[in-house]
RNA sequence: CGGGGUGUAGCGUAGCCCGGUUAUCGCGCCACGUUUGGGACGUGGAGGCCGCAGGUUCGAAUCCUGCCACCCCGACCA
């Protein structure tokens, strides 16, 4: 019998081509859809669910840390951009910028910009929206008093990339960016390695993902910061993925917007300020570590629908009959905390739904027939694993809810095992060279501490210093393209 | 932004070189019936500005020009 599970979804696998796979996997889960608009996507309602969950997870994070939501505009007045030196070199090859406020019709019925509204200062569409609010802070912060200031947005943002993919990088694309003062050096680095560890905490037990924290070398650095935090994840291909960022500003932002509070000395001190963000880049990630050639897999905790019970019968009485079980026990789990769908649709055959929630991920599928219904049984599916387990009724809930752990466990363990078997330590450059043209993956070498360096190595293999990791061994020893003293191993990849 | 490729029904495609009836096939869709433990089957049916705009021609899906979108490879970036 031929593999009717891979035939019948017609998924690219992995192994032919990583990239087409996850291109036809993002569409045919249903998550998200190229748009009219050039490098824009739309996210679907699927999609955009496990999103929610994400922002949901996030946002109580960070309201536990002590910080409040608000909303700044999406406009960025150009002087305001320009203020700040360092950002407007970072962004200003990739902004939007509006220059006029009307359209008009023309003679030949066409809609055409009217050249006579043009604005006198031109707006960029926020890349990121530090400017605009160190510009608002200003008015915001007097005193010790009002510091530490703790904000988030939850926005959209617009960054002109040349080329574009699915998640991974749009033209526009949704995140959170936290910006907060602080009154000391001191306490806006320890917010910064804060939220580090907040994104940490979240991927890795919320996503299943594992990730090195580490520090962004000043070549890496966000525009404007004077250390960036990151978390580094490493995907099935290989590639590593830079899963959030958490920036130490110093006082770069306040001095361009003159942003000064009276200390309890009564001294006019300009305030310390930390940005942070993730985005939907996030979702790539996740369908990157765990899915596989039969369609996406989520982890529990972010998926939509957790449970999906679908029932296999002939006939209306059959139907009701296993629809009051369904019911039942849709209620028992749903009573636990679970989220669970039962799928009555009679528009589909059983076979067709079984595909249609692999492909969508779904954790766990429960399959109830006439066969179970005599028996006091249910047809138990795990999407990790693809396998079957027929359980007794008693059991059942049970049993599901510890499957929801031992399947966030399990997908974590995978990608733990992945990413071991995945980092190599080299020596030498001959060395370096081999595994990153060959294996792949994470590969941690000692580097002497120079842009010069960083990239000649990234020019000849083009592989980047993910990031320099806060954990780990500290051992001293060469640079493997200089030979130049290093203070210790730094962690290379390839990029997404 | 450079190089290469693709665009024909919701999706995947044939036809394009060499212009000429009513644009091919599969999936999907709609109706009816039989079905339902891994993408069911039969019968009937609907659906096309042949990516968009110009041009050449008696005649364009087919030839020419421009534009747009997508995919792959580089440079840039999260």
């Amino acid at each position: 019998m031929p593999n009717l599970q891979l035939m019948a979804k017609n998924l690219t696998s992995r192994e032919d081509d990583y990239s087409k796979w996850y291109n036809e996997l993002v569409i045919k889960a249903d998550l998200a859809e190229n748009s009219g608009v050039r490098g824009c996507m739309v996210i679907k309602p699927y999609g955009y669910a496990i999103w929610e969950m994400m922002q949901a997870e996030l946002d109580r994070k960070f309201k536990e840390t002590g910080h409040q939501n608000a909303y700044f505009p999406l406009f960025i007045p150009k002087s305001y951009f320009s203020k700040e030196a360092s950002h407007v070199d970072g962004f200003a090859k990739e902004c939007a910028v509006v220059t006029h406020y009307r359209l008009k019709t023309a003679d030949d019925g066409s809609v055409i910009v009217d050249e006579d509204a043009k604005l006198e200062e031109e707006l960029i569409v926020r890349p990121t929206s530090e400017t605009i609010i160190w510009d608002t802070y200003r008015k915001w912060i007097q005193s010790y008093r009002d510091l530490p200031l703790l904000i988030n947005q939850w926005a959209n943002v617009v960054r002109w990339e040349m080329r574009t993919r699915l998640f991974l990088r749009t033209a526009e694309f949704l995140w959170q960016e936290g910006h907060t003062a602080h009154a000391t050096e001191k306490e806006a680095i320890a917010e910064a390695e804060q939220m580090m560890n907040v994104y940490a905490e979240f991927v890795e037990t919320h996503m299943a993902v594992p990730v090195v924290k580490g520090l962004k070398t000043e070549s890496e650095r966000f525009a404007g910061a004077l250390e960036t935090y990151c978390i580094e994840a490493l995907m099935q291909d290989g590639k590593a993925l830079q899963a959030g960022t958490s920036h130490f500003l110093g006082q770069n932002f306040a001095k361009a917007f003159d942003v000064k509070f009276a200390s309890k000395e009564g001294k006019q001190e300009h305030v310390w300020a930390t940005s942070w963000g993730v985005s939907t880049r996030l979702m790539g990630a996740l369908i990157m570590t765990h899915s596989d050639d039969n369609g996406l897999v989520l982890p529990p905790k972010l998926a939509p629908h957790q449970v999906v019970i679908v029932p296999i019968y002939r006939g209306e009485e059959q139907l009701e009959q296993i629809s009051e079980v369904a019911n039942g026990l849709m209620k028992d789990l749903r009573a636990k905390g679970l989220r669970v769908k039962y799928d009555n649709r009679d528009t589909q055959k059983p076979g067709w739904k079984f595909n249609q929630y692999e492909l969508q991920g779904v954790p766990v599928r429960i399959a109830i027939g006439p066969r179970d219904i005599e028996n006091g049984t249910f047809e138990v599916a795990r999407r990790d694993t693809l396998s079957k387990e027929v359980m007794p009724k008693e059991a059942i809930v049970e049993n599901i809810t510890a499957l929801m752990d031992e399947i966030q466990n399990n997908l974590f363990d995978k990608a733990i095992n992945h990413r071991k078997e995945n980092t190599t330590t080299v020596e030498t450059y001959d060395e370096f060279k081999k595994v990153i043209k060959g294996k792949g993956g994470f590969v941690l070498a000692h580097w002497d501490g120079t842009t010069e360096t960083e990239d000649r190595i990234k020019n000849e293999t083009k592989a980047t210093i993910r990031c320099i990791p806060l954990d780990g061994d500290n051992e001293s020893g060469t640079c493997i393209f200089t030979g130049k003293p290093s203070a210790r191993k730094v962690l290379f990849a390839k990029a997404y």
